[in-house]
RNA sequence: GGGAUCGUAGCUCAGUCGGUUAGAGCGCCUGACUGUGGCUCAGGAGGUCGUGGGUUCGAGUCCCAUCGGUCCCCCCA
């Protein structure tokens, strides 16, 4: 069929039949919020592009080639394309730090990035994010890892499945030493890195590490391990110390640098073996010790994570973990003859009103089809009312699994209904 | 941005070397049952074969272009 609209590439539709999946995991997404002291907060999906652009990074991807960004008179705005740089923004705008202590906030936010589209890669797509402002300490980072490994878990996923891989890039402090080092190394084997990674090797030499093409080569490039300043070096120690006592798995990978300028020490993501295709990383995140200064506010250490909502409902699919089936109604009113129909939607309405999802035909069908729909809303009873029913103050309650049918009055019909739900 | 591959009813697909009114299953609607579902049976609705152009007496089938889906590179959630 030809449509005249169609939603646009890399967007789309969350469908009923997929929506109660959404809405599953984000259930279970606010519940492990809750249980580790995390309190929500939402902010808007525009931002001035100029935000994105000083913390993400001018010469990252994400804004040198997919954000989306466009102009209304002066101002030159962007949707969002990741979920930090806007809790930051928001963080500092109502001096969230005023309040002391360590604020630890969690979102369910689209974005947006004007990638082209392929297995669990959108243009807009969701992500579970959660940020912790004001904490030095590399229990934070731990306790980072552990909750989202137990996000992971409550949804059924094994965590053998899943690979924690850890990295630390260093802070301000040590990781120019480490960027020249690894330039360096770029330098004198220039003619056998790929094309991209020469032109980038001045603006960002670090990201030659992750780059695949050239996997083999920078195979030999220095760890950062000996760059180190001695407080990177002890908060990573520490934080593997603490990884370990808590048994989380990981798996250190020198090459995770992440594309992302303010991330600083902690880097991790989290990424699935089997069930993603090739876009298979579940998770991503890390420390950014330096942003809410960046942005003009006092000096505050913070780390987060952001969790791909549907690259999780893809996997849980994909592996065939256990999922919610889609809700169904209790009971379904059915009228007999146009003298019915109103006082079945008052009935309908009764019993809605009391708690029990209720369906009632709304086209003036007939009473065989409308047993037909009854039947396919998965509701345990059909109420049945035609003009003895009427004529006596009754309803004809039918049990859709026994087939029993018996009689009961009007009166008491919701209570007779909700007690054997 | 580069590449591969696919586009026939709502869905999954068939359509033989180009040949006449384009099919099936599922789903949907109606009836068999003047007030009763799931099974069965009968009937029905629904497609300008993604779009545009070309070749041909004739195109769903061949050619070109274009749009869209999917997947891959890149990058990342």
């Amino acid at each position: 069929m030809e449509l005249k609209y169609r939603a646009l590439e890399g967007m789309n539709d969350v469908l009923p039949e997929q929506s109660h999946l959404w809405q599953y995991v984000e259930a279970r997404w606010r519940d492990h919020m809750h249980q580790y002291g995390y309190r929500e907060i939402r902010t808007p999906i525009l931002e001035t592009a100029e935000l994105f652009e000083r913390t993400v990074g001018e010469t990252s991807d994400i804004v040198s080639k997919e954000m989306y960004v466009f102009q209304r008179g002066e101002e030159r705005y962007a949707l969002k394309p990741e979920g930090t740089a806007p809790v930051v923004r928001a963080y500092l705008e109502h001096g969230l730090y005023s309040a002391g202590g360590v604020q630890k906030l969690y979102y369910i936010t689209p974005f947006f990035r004007g990638e082209r589209p392929q297995k669990g890669r959108y243009r807009q797509a969701h992500q579970f994010g959660a940020e912790i402002f004001g904490a030095a300490h590399p229990l934070a980072d731990a306790e980072l890892l552990a909750m989202v490994m137990g996000f992971f878990q409550s949804l059924g996923l094994p965590n053998d499945l899943l690979e924690l891989r850890l990295n630390t890039i260093g802070c301000p402090m040590c990781r120019p030493a480490y960027r020249e080092g690894v330039r360096n190394f770029g330098r004198e084997n220039l003619e056998r890195l790929c094309k991209n990674c020469q032109a980038r090797l001045e603006r960002n030499p670090l990201r030659i590490l992750d780059c695949k093409e050239c996997f083999q080569i920078t195979a030999d490039a220095p760890p950062i391990d000996r760059y180190l300043c001695e407080e990177c070096r002890t908060h990573f120690e520490s934080l593997q110390g603490l990884l370990k006592a808590l048994d989380v798995a990981y798996v250190r990978d020198h090459r995770l640098v992440r594309g992302l300028d303010y991330y600083t020490r902690t880097t991790f993501e989290v990424v699935a073996e089997q069930g993603l295709g090739s876009q298979n990383a579940l998770c991503g995140g890390g420390r950014y010790d330096g942003l809410v200064e960046e942005l003009g506010g006092p000096p505050t250490p913070a780390l987060g994570v952001g969790i791909g909502v549907e690259r999780t409902l893809l996997i849980l699919q994909a592996l065939n973990m256990p999922l919610p089936e889609p809700p169904t109604m209790d009971a379904y009113v059915v009228a007999f003859g146009d003298a019915a129909r109103p006082v079945a939607l008052q009935i309908a309405q009764q019993l809605r009103a009391t708690g029990v999802p209720t369906e009632f035909d709304l086209e003036g069908r007939s009473p065989k089809a409308q047993m037909r729909l009854a039947n396919r809303s998965g509701a345990r009873y059909a109420v049945l009312l035609g003009e003895s029913e009427l004529q006596q103050g009754t309803a004809t309650v039918k049990d859709l699994q026994t087939h029993e049918q018996m009689t009961v009055s009007q009166v008491e019909l919701t209570e007779w209904i909700r007690t054997r739900l």
